[in-house]
DNA sequence: GAGTGGTCTAGACCACTAG
DNA sequence: TAGTGGTCTAGACCACTCC
């Protein structure tokens, strides 16, 4: 009882191969070591390896190609994109969407954001507001805060000259991978501000999602809120 | 090209699993055979098995007891109770839950809700109005469309009198397991009726929670409607 | 001590990709 | 044809539970 801290040697291997990716010795879309190479790099057997990359594959670190190899994943592919928006339309298939950038602007972390970014009061941050449109609708208006030390020479220019989700960037240009997300939903009436860049009339329900991002080794390092015009769309959540 | 149609025999032997599972040969919360057993009764290797329950496992289908066996999932576990309702308060632990019924009467089924469970219009089935009351707060309006037949005897007074989720009492009396569900999210206003049930104003934003629970082999058998109030609750949400 | 799930190995063979 | 991930086996041993 207390601590019997018994690691399996697959959970050890995993480790390495996490601290691996962590550190970006291995880039997002890149093929990691056949699973043969790693068995002789750790001098274990070619299951164990396999295992360990079971669990990266589940958590959608990694993902495998028979017969290619196995593959850092990466928020390039359209797949991923729909995990972390979770916004479909009542009818149809899911458009174009169109992200008019706000605002953007270096700010010190309030005690709200120092909290749940595991930062300090005063901390330097980033903060990006933006709209979605979808097709001609605007649909998500909200503001995203980074770490200003993590996300030195981020530029308004980049942000807005960027095609794509920002997780795109962040991995690509800060070599940042967001990995999971938690959000919290509640109903929300818009106010003016809100109406006005949405289209509705204040007052109107919204939907308000409040995000946190986990990088590797479950790093908090975005903070997200958002209000979302649920007329045409709604969120999907899937319970299991 | 076209079908190529292989299936592992990890596969194969999952499949005879979860027919096991869905006739209710085994129940839930009970046992179901050892590794070594069913090996021996399929003629596979003990880690064919094995990886065919890794799977069952990792859709909380079944869950693993190590020492003891491999037992059938319930909604009896503490734990999985919020898998399913996913509203937790803005601070301290979730209370107790009190649930309230309005209305219980057996109707025939709309088009919308024959088309979301794969039946058709006309066909008899039960409908549950009720209200969730967490401490002195109502928080959830709920409408339960559930098939007639599947759900033949369900009486209000068993509805009423059964303490803790609904999908126990489904489980233990009309051996229906629910084991997974979708939920369509939006932001709406209250209206009179539902406003005075919440304790809120007409046009207070509410969260609209759809939702389609299915059994195994991805059969729908229930629909929910619900009004969530969040002024002091709000909705989890993982995106992984 | 017997029985369960959990780990690890070594080797054979299959399915898929690419040069 | 060579190299990758994917499957399957058989056997050994470890960790845990219960009697």
């Amino acid at each position: 009882m207390g601590s019997p801290t018994f690691s399996p040697l697959y959970r050890q291997i995993k480790a390495l191969l996490l601290e691996s990716l962590r550190s970006g010795a291995w880039r997002p879309g890149e093929a990691i070591p056949s699973e043969m190479d790693l068995a002789s790099l750790y001098k274990v057997s070619q299951g164990t390896v396999r295992k360990a990359i079971d669990e990266l594959a589940a958590e959608n670190l990694v993902y495998r190609r028979q017969g290619k190899g196995t593959f850092v994943a990466t928020h390039g592919e359209r797949q991923v994109r729909f995990r972390f928006l979770r916004l479909a339309p009542d009818s149809g298939e899911p458009g174009a969407v169109e992200r008019r950038l706000l605002e953007f602007r270096r700010a010190r972390a309030s005690a709200e954001v120092a909290r749940m970014l595991e930062l300090k009061a005063g901390d330097p941050m980033v903060m990006i507001r933006r709209l979605l449109v979808f097709g001609e609708d605007p649909v998500v208006l909200e503001e995203v805060w980074l770490p200003g030390t993590l996300f030195k020479g981020l530029t308004a220019s980049a942000v807005s000259e960027h095609r794509g989700a920002l997780y795109n960037l962040f991995e690509t240009q800060f070599g940042t991978r967001m990995v999971r997300a938690e959000e919290k939903l509640k109903a929300a009436a818009a106010d003016e501000a809100g109406a006005a860049l949405l289209g509705v009339e204040p007052g109107h329900p919204l939907l308000a999602v409040e995000r946190v991002s986990y990088t590797y080794s479950d790093k908090p390092v975005e903070w997200r809120r958002g209000l979302y015009k649920t007329d045409h769309y709604f969120y999907r959540s899937e319970l299991g």
